[in-house]
DNA sequence: TTCCTTGCCGAAACCGGTTTCGTACCCAAG
DNA sequence: CTTGGGTACGAAACCGGTTTCGGCAAGGAA
């Protein structure tokens, strides 16, 4: 069992097939195989075929790290995750971790991820996964904005895709969900049940998708001929608390709205519990519509009506983004938006 | 602009120092310089020392991936998120993700993580990440009584260490919180309260935790002299679904119990709503104690009685053991165990 | 036929480290 | 004064790839 083991080790080990070994077996150079491998134009079709052919025969896999020393690749993308932002990205950070797994992965690239507890740490972290070159490029989640993670990347001239759009698009690619879309409809759809008094709670000021999502809000009330009430509009709300709070100071306004717009779930949430304390019946005294569809929405009564992003598909896009971002492309090609997908559930009816 | 950017690029990339830069500035050879800074015995104090300053000076971090061709180590650690679990693991996948980095940083190591769909995939991850020398060692959260991913990692050679004991001990170093502690604590503690007819709703058996916190369950009421319903237990509740399911079908028992224990906070939220939708009051009608200390338990009326994991510590503790263990140190001296802290909030009481 | 391309591949340097091996030097013992 | 054994470092190979450069042979133009 022992030798068992041993023979087992040795024999993985021994039979990692490097790219010595297929230029071997086909009585060509390492070189060759390298270049047809990748795709050089000095190497004929046939050679060519007959590597890739060898190689794929062989399982050869080259050694990522050993061909970073030379390119300066490591094929992995990087991920700071800020702890501030627990609270707020937890119900998806799950999703969205996989999404950008599976878009590295399928490209045989990895994910490499750290976490800082606080904005400070944040750009001290950057700095050393730069200067290590633990990381080809970033991922950039929470897109703030005025950003200082932008500003480190482009200083620096490392590649990096954003989770959201940014105000000055020098050097920056991105992939977002057109949150200001969902929220005119969500109004729309409000206006739609015979709702006049349309409250707006939005989430954190500082990203962009905060004022992103208030023009959304704003255009669609004008659209409507409807009158913004300061009263009704409150900010920065992104947990269940925040939420709870500030919807009891809209509430507490008279004339009340019959409905309110949050630009995220976990402060809908809270809508839920101030309105439970004040025996309002969402769905019947208050409509509620919302935005990211988090699980936790299917699972309150009535259920949450929200424009629900698929955060998988996100993460996926923006590695694949990124990736190509690090191969060369140009960030004006490596800009992609996606809408909300609505979900109609009980948490709106018309105006009591 | 341009020019500042290319000078700034070609600075950085001239400016990055290898260890030849260091070499030469002292007037030795690269074998030197590297056999001083890994603490070889053939180099002298005071050369070690001269060396050691200057790399500091000059700011010479070696880079991992240029290591790891020649010493096969990379410096990171795996980490194979199952979706699968998601649920389960969503509440505190962030503070421990958030654990594991520092963990990894604080030894200048990094964390490597890729997410698998299905149990199927997750086999397929694990082989292409050790096919690829992406990581030097695996980090195995949910350890489960017949782990696949053990045996693999065990017949590869590759070192991992168990967030989760393990019954064949061979091979395995751990972290744990013990869960049967915590178990046996809530009994007494609802014991003492006065509590005679007290349930359990148990988490996924198919994970070691499963057994052990039974085990613990049972052992205190033995203890107290108290006999077991088999009504009064169920298992397999790690959603708020599953234990609100699980929590009617034990109230739905007569004599119903005064008291539920559960090992997960997840079912115990779902304990709630069963208690609401009966018109028990919790705390007064129904005592609830259970297991994690997730975010939203401090979020419900009244606040969830429970036993706290620091998964952020664990994550930490976790990235150091398996460094270590990377790193050639046996097993035996690389298992730790820790206690869950009670936080004793206001869903016990005496029973009705 | 000669010269010049062009296509295709080999040879060797290179990337940034680590590790093996050889050896000069110093000191003490014979 | 030679000899033997450490000590401390240099030289060079090595890890697994990539990339530059040069050259040979075939084919076309002069």
């Amino acid at each position: 069992m022992s030798i068992d083991a041993d023979q087992m080790k040795a024999g993985s080990q021994r039979l990692r097939v490097t790219i010595s070994d297929v230029s071997e077996a086909l009585g060509l150079t390492k070189s060759t195989v390298s270049r047809a491998l990748n795709g050089y134009a000095d190497i004929s079709e046939s050679t060519r075929l007959r590597v890739r052919r060898a190689a794929d025969k062989m399982g050869y896999r080259p050694l990522s790290h050993a061909q970073a020393i030379r390119t300066g690749r490591t094929k992995s993308l990087g991920l700071v995750i800020q702890m501030a932002d627990h609270d707020a990205q937890r119900p998806f950070l799950a999703e969205f971790l996989s999404g950008l797994s599976q878009g590295a992965s399928e490209e045989g690239w990895t994910l490499t991820i750290a976490a800082s507890d606080s904005p400070e740490t944040t750009f001290e972290t950057f700095r050393t996964m730069i200067a290590d070159r633990k990381a080809d490029g970033f991922i950039l989640p929470r897109t703030m904005s005025d950003d200082p993670r932008v500003k480190l990347l482009r200083a620096s001239g490392i590649p990096f895709v954003l989770f959201g759009r940014c105000e000055d698009p020098a050097g920056c690619a991105w992939y977002d969900v057109l949150g200001e879309d969902a929220m005119q409809d969500a109004v729309r759809h409000l206006v739609a049940l015979g709702h006049r008094r349309i409250g707006f709670i939005n989430g954190g000021m500082q990203y962009t998708y905060g004022h992103l999502r208030r023009e959304g809000f704003l255009t669609a009330m004008a659209e409507a001929g409807l009158k913004i009430e300061p009263e009704h509009m409150r900010e920065n709300a992104v947990t269940i608390r925040d939420g709870e709070g500030r919807a009891h100071e809209i509430l507490g306004s008279s004339p009340a709205p019959t409905a309110i717009v949050c630009a995220v779930d976990m402060a809908a949430l809270g809508v839920y519990r101030a309105a439970a304390a004040r025996g309002l019946q969402i769905g019947r005294d208050l409509s509620v519509i919302s935005y990211d569809g988090i699980q936790d929405g299917a699972h309150v009564t009535p259920q949450l009506t929200t424009y629900s992003v698929d955060y998988t598909h996100s993460g996926r896009r923006l590695s694949a983004l990124l990736i190509r971002r690090v191969m060369g492309e140009p960030v004006e090609t490596l800009r992609e938006t996606a809408q909300a997908r609505f979900l109609n559930r009980g948490s709106t009816g018309p105006p009591a």
